[in-house]
DNA sequence: GATCCTCGAGTTCG
DNA sequence: CTCGAGGATC
């Protein structure tokens, strides 16, 4: 009698569990607390520890814990399981549209489904009697493998439907308001991946074990899902959408693909929220468009949408291009990841004298343009990510720009790899290179290194330093190459015949403008350029540690070089963001006797600024107090501009989000800070909210 | 001593 | 944009 009461109270405690799973892994808004949802799962484990043979294998406790396998065995899939044509771009959707149209008049009238394409692995779920009984990969659309145990740990795939049957709340679904007799064998199909903030959350997680972290959300679903040892698999925050009924037996599901969504909806699955009907082709292509712009904002990877018919009879009757549908189309996303072949591995030199190693690659196209070189940012993280010659690695474009190699695919190595060591020389001067202990940077610490003397050279005329328009690095080099310079302030004492000598030979042919006229505009530049700020100057010498806001800070306190040379590492340090590092590196740099050559000639030359007005800050404006960060480009504004737009209104502009930032300016084709800054609840504001900001105040 | 913030340096393609 | 490192802050 007891034992009658105990058991129907592990059913009901099941059924409790199974509820809260639905609303938390499905539904995504739980009713209950995790230490409340553990205590309920910890009595039902307590009642079967006692009894057994009470165990079924849809048992809440049934998700973890099988044992280890040797090997996945082989399912042949109900019905093959089967891949889309894919159409890149509108123009190929509605010639897809056209094509089937002629095929058929029905598809003039049609109504279409859209989901997203989710970036991670394709699973067939198989139910008998509502029990979850078997899961099996994709395959090769005909053979999977049994990863069953490893399917059961995933908690958004119910072990029983339909769910919430009996619970009596207003979430409980109404499996029968199809008016359909739910069928005895039901396989569906469906997409198990990893959230973005999952990914992110569980590579931190790696790093800090000091383990090796997965190199996107995509490549830890799929391995997650192919361990031998189910315990793994359960680790992993593995997440599900499903949006296919594949087969049925006893029983009827909907022949519409809506009603198959809304159908699997009912039974307890998780299905995509953002997917949507159409009867009208021009609203379905734009639908579709509006996610390639705003695919970043989806809480996981997806590398474009699916767009079928939604009268799957009429899907049916059209056939196959081979072994595509013609009823479904899969519209792709321009990739943002791309694999590649590292063909060799080179160096950079720094105007500081840093090596960098960059990866020479295979060339392929990211998001619209040719890729062949990509950062390696030092040689720590090539050994860190394991990165060798001949590798193929994955290689993505950084906020939509520029490249970096996130990592090499390890599984398809040949092991005709080779593992790549740091250069003991420097690849353009052939000096020893240095490493200081605690750095990860490798120097040439040849003073005289023409590599460094061209970089530094153009660093000192760059745009945002003493500002030189018409000297480029082509320029730079020959002038060097000729002998004619060879610190930055010989640019000063450069000739007309100087320029002439060195610089013409070779641009002739490029350039339409008489080289004389090349050589005037040039000289006139450089004139021009004595008139710069001491800042700007400051920041052009290209001092260890001071870049352009620490330029400004040095000379606010001090009134031309002179004083500054003077000055004391104590004295610096009394300035805010001056500490020991950057005061040592700014007095050895005047101790210098190569530089207290280059100030001299500078002095001598007239390029002396004084303290300037450019430094003062503005304390007030209706910005006072507040940081922005500018992402993506702004309609009416330049970077700088925006930037002087800010500050002019006292606020203060810095590069990255932090919990200290007040405003993020949004423009368009934005990149990652958005996200950074949702996630810290940092206001996003556009162009007009901005102005708003300050006319309101 | 640990953690957060800010800055500097190098960076690709057209 | 990413990464490293110096400085500030608790």
């Amino acid at each position: 009698m007891e034992d009658r009461s105990q058991y129907q109270h592990l059913e009901d405690l099941r059924r409790q569990v199974n509820f809260h799973n639905y609303r938390y892994h499905v539904l995504d808004s739980p009713v209950i607390s995790d230490y409340e949802y553990d205590r309920l799962l910890g009595e039902i484990r307590q009642i079967e520890t006692g009894h057994p043979d009470w165990i079924t294998p849809d048992s809440p406790t049934q998700r973890t814990g099988a044992a280890p396998l040797e090997r996945f065995e082989k399912i042949t899939h109900p019905a093959p399981i089967l891949s889309l044509a894919n159409a890149f771009g509108s123009q190929e959707t509605r010639s897809w549209f056209e094509r089937i149209r002629k095929l058929d008049p029905r598809v003039d009238s049609a109504r279409f489904v859209v989901e997203p394409k989710i970036d991670g692995l394709s699973v067939i779920l198989h139910y008998r009697d509502g029990v979850f009984v078997q899961g099996a990969t994709r395959g090769d659309g005909e053979v999977g493998e049994d990863i069953t145990a490893n399917l059961r740990t995933v908690k958004a795939i119910p072990l029983k439907i339909p769910v919430g049957q009996g619970l009596g709340k207003q979430d409980a679904v109404q499996p029968d308001k199809f008016g359909l007799d739910i069928p005895g064998y039901l396989v569906v199909r469906g997409e198990v991946f990893i959230t973005h903030a999952d990914f992110e959350k569980l590579n931190q997680e790696l790093e800090e074990a000091g383990k090796k972290t997965y190199l996107n959300p995509r490549n830890t679903a799929a391995g997650s899902l192919r361990q031998l040892d189910p315990n793994l698999t359960a680790s992993r925050p593995l997440a599900l959408l499903v949006y296919q009924i594949v087969f049925s037996e006893d029983g009827q599901v909907p022949t519409s693909q809506w009603e198959a969504l809304e159908y699997l909806k009912s039974l307890g699955f998780p299905v995509a929220d953002i997917s949507r009907q159409f009867d009208n082709v021009d609203e379905m292509i734009a639908y579709t468009e509006s996610w390639k712009v705003g695919r970043d904002s989806l809480p996981y990877e997806a590398d474009g949408m699916v767009i079928k018919l939604d009268d799957l009879t009429l899907s049916a009757d059209l056939g196959f291009v081979g072994k595509d549908p013609r009823g479904a189309v899969a519209y792709k996303f321009p990739a943002q990841e791309v694999t590649t072949k590292l063909i060799d591995i080179g160096v950079n030199v720094g105007r500081t004298g840093v090596l960098t190693p960059y990866a020479v690659l295979d060339a392929v196209e990211i998001g619209g343009v040719i890729v062949e070189r990509a950062t390696l940012h030092n040689f720590d993280f090539i050994a860190d990510k394991d990165i060798r010659i001949g590798d193929r690695v994955l290689v993505k474009r950084a906020g939509e720009v520029i490249p970096y190699v996130i990592g090499p695919i390890t599984d398809l190595r040949t092991g005709s790899e080779k593992v790549y060591s740091p250069p003991e020389s420097c690849p353009a001067c052939g000096q020893p290179v240095e490493h200081l202990e605690g750095e990860v940077a490798w120097y040439c610490v040849n003073a005289a290194c023409p590599e460094q003397l061209v970089r530094n050279v153009e660093h000192f005329v760059s745009r945002g330093a003493m500002d030189i328009v018409g000297l480029g690095i082509k320029i730079v080099e020959q002038l060097i190459e000729a002998g004619k310079v060879s610190d930055v302030a010989d640019l000063y004492s450069l000739t007309r015949a100087d320029i002439l000598d060195s610089v013409t030979k070779k641009d002739r042919k490029s350039n339409k403008e008489p080289p004389g006229k090349i050589a005037d505009n040039l000289l006139e530049a450089i004139e021009a350029s004595k008139q710069q700020s001491l800042r700007r100057l400051l920041s052009a010498l290209g001092i260890r540690g001071v870049g352009e806001g620490m330029a400004g800070d040095l000379a606010r306190n001090y009134p031309d070089l002179e004083a500054l040379s003077r000055a004391t590492a104590e004295d610096l340090q009394e300035i805010d963001g001056v500490g020991p590092n950057i005061a040592e590196a700014i007095v050895n740099w005047f101790a210098r006797p190569a530089n207290q050559q280059v100030l001299a000639k500078l002095q001598a030359a007239g390029v002396w600024p004084q303290a300037d007005s450019e430094t003062a800050p503005a304390a007030s404006g209706s910005l006072a107090g507040l940081k922005f960060v500018v992402t993506g480009t702004l309609p009416a504004f330049t970077r700088s501009g925006i930037k002087e737009f800010i500050e002019s209104h006292g606020g203060q502009v810095v590069d990255s989000i932090s919990k200290k930032t007040s405003y993020l300016v949004l423009g368009e084709n934005p990149g990652s800070k958005v996200k950074r800054a949702q996630e810290l609840g940092i206001p996003v504001i556009d162009e007009d909210a901005l102005r708003k900001i300050i006319d309101n105040s």
